[in-house]
DNA sequence: TGTACATCAGTGAACGCGCGTTCACTGATGTAC
DNA sequence: TGTACATCAGTGAACGCGCGTTCACTGATGTAC
């Protein structure tokens, strides 16, 4: 016997004026069903819409259609990892190596934390309304941050880099492998130091 | 107007005793989907059967069931990999580093010619009817052989590696990562010279 | 050599389902007079 | 202060679709006698 389905959740209705938020309610059950392990497939509009506590038809007064929602929630997963990498620098302080490896470990545990947001992010051609070079610069955002710290290694003298824009783009990379390989598998025999290997080598750090 | 539909295909039936057949013509329409763009959820037994000209129900003549069916066509995958893997070191020589680049060639070139079959093998969650220990198995084969040349290069003194086998998984998620985003988005701004940058720090070639 | 029959390879119609989206609507609430 | 009304926030029913899967079947073909 299946579980009972949840009671209809009587959601109070927004007061005049404030039909807005409902938008923002939509959004986070969007990401709600990503972070409970639904894949971008299973984000319909009816599941959000339950998830929400509303009438699937509801959506619509918030977004033109499904792709343009979906793109949404896309945006608002980039702008949170973009948040959360510069947290970790302003926390890390002035120290160009313990900043390199702040970020490092910030990007890794987001993608570790919510495996299909990430997935979601940069898992590509289910890309739903969005230009592709849209969603490039998207991810561009911490791949700046990362050349940033890249470069302050440099100048510290921490680093043997020639060319820290193209080897920050090599140290992404490794983290994407990473980051992909963590959220599609969680049975993974990695090397305790797998971290540390991967991100120093490609790091150059002296 | 859309364009005409396919005409119906008039696919000869097996002769008596060769109904087996169909097994790899249907394996082989799945993967064609794959590499015609479609991603895993594409891959439906009415898409499969249409394209390899059949009805949907004779594939249960063949395949337990959906997930069965596409288990079968991530381990055909997994297969394919392994073998071109194994030519490209037979027909590399006897020199390590060529070898092991050859691997790591091979391997970004699977990647780039199919990037969806990439991505249904490695792609993760979406894991049809396997155990995720299975699945493991089936990428334990790839890294077993770049393992096998990683050793082959400290051996000779090419490599500076002191734990061959925990730089291979350094090496292969650095491979991945980049096979992973090319699958994704054909116009990121590589450095020109990305593989290597990626493969020689990860490889730690003297 | 002829024929009945078992088997094989595959089909067509149908089922119940969840989906995106459209449509006409309801009922509460703020506002103009 | 009272009331008619416009607007807002959201609903419920329905559409046509493609899906996985089941079922009873068809027609060709090899084989036993």
């Amino acid at each position: 016997m299946s579980p009972a389905a949840e009671p209809p959740r009587s959601r109070p209705r927004n007061r005049r004026g404030e039909g807005g938020r409902l938008r923002a309610e939509i959004l986070a059950a969007a990401t709600g069903l990503l972070d409970d392990g639904g894949d971008p497939h299973a984000l319909t509009l009816r599941a959000i819409a339950r998830r929400a506590g509303i009438a699937a038809p509801s959506i619509y007064a918030h977004f033109l259609d499904r792709p343009t929602l979906l793109l949404d929630v896309v945006r608002r997963a980039f702008a949170e990892l973009a948040g959360l990498l510069r947290a970790a620098l302003d926390e890390a302080g002035h120290d160009p190596r313990r900043r390199l490896s702040a970020v490092c470990r910030t990007y890794l545990e987001f993608g570790h934390v919510h495996p299909e947001r990430y997935r979601a992010m940069f898992g590509g051609t289910w890309t739903p309304a969005a230009s592709s070079g849209e969603l490039a610069d998207l991810g561009a955002d911490a791949m700046r941050i990362l050349a940033g710290c890249l470069a302050e290694c440099v100048a510290a003298g921490h680093c043997t880099s020639t060319d820290p824009a193209a080897d920050a783009v090599a140290l992404w990379l490794g983290l994407h492998g990473l980051a992909h390989q963590q959220a599609a598998s969680t049975s993974f025999p990695w090397p305790g130091d797998i971290v540390e290997r991967v991100a120093s080598s490609l790091s150059h750090l002296v």
